[in-house]
DNA sequence: CCAAAAGTGTTCTGACTACACCCATGC
DNA sequence: GCATGGGTGTAGTCAGAACACTTTTGG
C-alpha cells in the first residue's frame, strides 16, 4: 500500500488524438489495456517517477508533462492513491519499447475498449484537461516538431477539439497573438508546394 | 508513511482574503501555524478525509471543495505524499473549534508569517488557483450568504483579485451573463438604505 | 486533370474598458 | 451634514466568428 504514479501520454496520429496503452501480461486484468504506471522507487519524487515512466515507454524527456489529479479507489489493490500525470509528445520523436510482453501501443481515444483499473476515468479527465488547456496555453508545442506549417498545427488543434477550425481565423490568432512566429525557412519535402514554416515563440509551458 | 490530506480553507473577512490555520501544539514545528490536515482514516476516501477535516474545523459541509495538487517532500516525515484540497466558506456560517490547544484562527493571506512544513508553497498554489478559477467559474457562490447585494459580491472579488473593480462593469457582467439573478426581495437590516438582493443562479461549482 | 495543401480580407457582433454623478439612509 | 453604500449609461476598442476563392505541385 503506497502511492503509485500513472502517466497519460497523448499524441496526434493521422488526425486522431491517441493515447499510449500497455497490454497487461500478468494478473490482475491480464490481457487488458492499461495506462503506463507503477510505484515510486526508493527516494524518488512524484515528478521523478512520472519522468522516468515517460522516458521508459517513449524514450523522450523534454516535453510537456504535468500533474493531473490524484485518484483513490482505482481498483488496483496495490495502491491506495494514484497520482496521475499527463504528457504530450510528437509521434515522430518517440521510440516505443518493442517488448512482446507488456507491449505499448497507440490507441485513438475515440474508439476505445474498456481499460483495466477504471483507467477510463483517468483518460476522460485527462482529455478534458487537455482540451481546456489548449484554449489558453501553448501546450501544443509539445505535439509538433520544432518547425511546422500552420496547416499541421491546425490539424493538431482539430484532432484535440474534435471539430474543424476556420483556417483564416486560426492563422490570425496564433500568429497575431504571438504564439508562433515565422522561421524564415520555406522549403518542405513531400509537400504539395513550398510553404512557410513556423515555430513556437516559447518551448516551455506558458499560460497566455 | 502514507498519504495525508491537507485543506486550504479560504474566506473573506472584512475585505481580506483569509485562510484558516492551526497552531501546532506538538512537535514537529510546535508553536508554528500550519494548514489543517492529517492522515486518512481506515477505508476513508481522499474526498472523504477532506470533507471530514473541513467539517471538524468549521462545522460546514456543503461548500465548494476541490482537489488542488499533490505534493511530496513537504517536510513532514510522516507522509510521503500530501494531497491538498481547497475550500471556500462564508465566514458567517463557520463555527471554529475553540480548543486552546491546536487552536484554529483566520489569517489574512497578505500578512503572513512563515508556516510549518513548507505550507507556504501550498498556500501560494491555492491562492493562484483561486484567482484563476474566479475568472471563469461561479466559485464565489461559496464565499457569500445565499442572498447578497452586488456590492458585497464585488468586495469578495476585489479581496481575491487584490485590486479594485469598476462597479458598473462588474454588475453588467455578473447579471448580464446570468451568474446571479435578482431574488425579488429588497429589504435588508442595517443597510444604509433598501437594496436589491441577488442570488447565484447555480449553487454548484460551474465552469462558465 | 484532379486531389491536397497554402495562402489571403472583410464584415459583424459581442464583450470589455474607461469614466462621473445622484439618491437614500443612519449617525 | 456627512459618510456609507446603492444605483445608473455611453462611447471606444478589440477579439472572435462567419464566409470563398486562387495557386501550386505531385500523382
Amino acid at each position: 500500500m503506497a502511492a503509485a504514479v500513472v502517466v497519460v501520454i497523448f499524441t496526434v496520429r493521422d488526425g486522431q488524438l491517441s493515447v499510449l496503452l500497455i497490454e497487461r501480461a500478468a494478473a490482475p486484468c491480464r490481457g487488458q489495456w492499461a495506462l503506463p504506471g507503477g510505484h515510486l522507487l526508493k527516494d524518488e519524487t512524484l515528478d521523478g517517477a512520472a519522468i522516468r515512466k515517460l522516458a521508459n515507454e517513449t524514450g523522450i524527456t523534454d516535453v510537456f508533462l504535468e500533474q493531473l489529479y490524484t485518484f483513490d479507489r482505482l481498483g488496483d489493490g496495490h495502491a491506495d492513491v494514484v497520482v496521475t500525470y499527463f504528457a504530450l509528445v510528437d509521434l515522430m520523436r518517440t521510440r516505443l519499447r518493442s517488448d512482446l510482453e507488456w507491449r505499448p501501443a497507440w490507441h485513438s481515444v475515440r474508439t476505445l475498449q474498456p481499460l483495466a483499473f477504471n483507467n477510463e476515468r483517468v483518460l476522460d479527465y485527462a482529455s478534458g484537461r487537455l482540451r481546456s488547456k489548449l484554449q489558453y496555453t501553448n501546450v501544443a508545442y509539445s505535439l509538433l516538431p520544432s518547425r511546422f506549417t500552420l496547416t499541421q498545427m491546425q490539424r493538431v488543434y482539430e484532432a484535440i477539439m474534435g471539430e474543424p477550425v476556420d483556417k483564416r481565423n486560426f492563422r490570425r490568432r496564433v500568429v497575431g497573438l504571438g504564439i508562433v512566429r515565422e522561421t524564415g525557412t520555406t522549403l518542405k519535402q513531400g509537400a504539395s508546394r513550398p510553404a512557410m514554416l513556423y515555430e513556437f515563440t516559447r518551448h516551455e509551458p506558458m499560460t497566455l
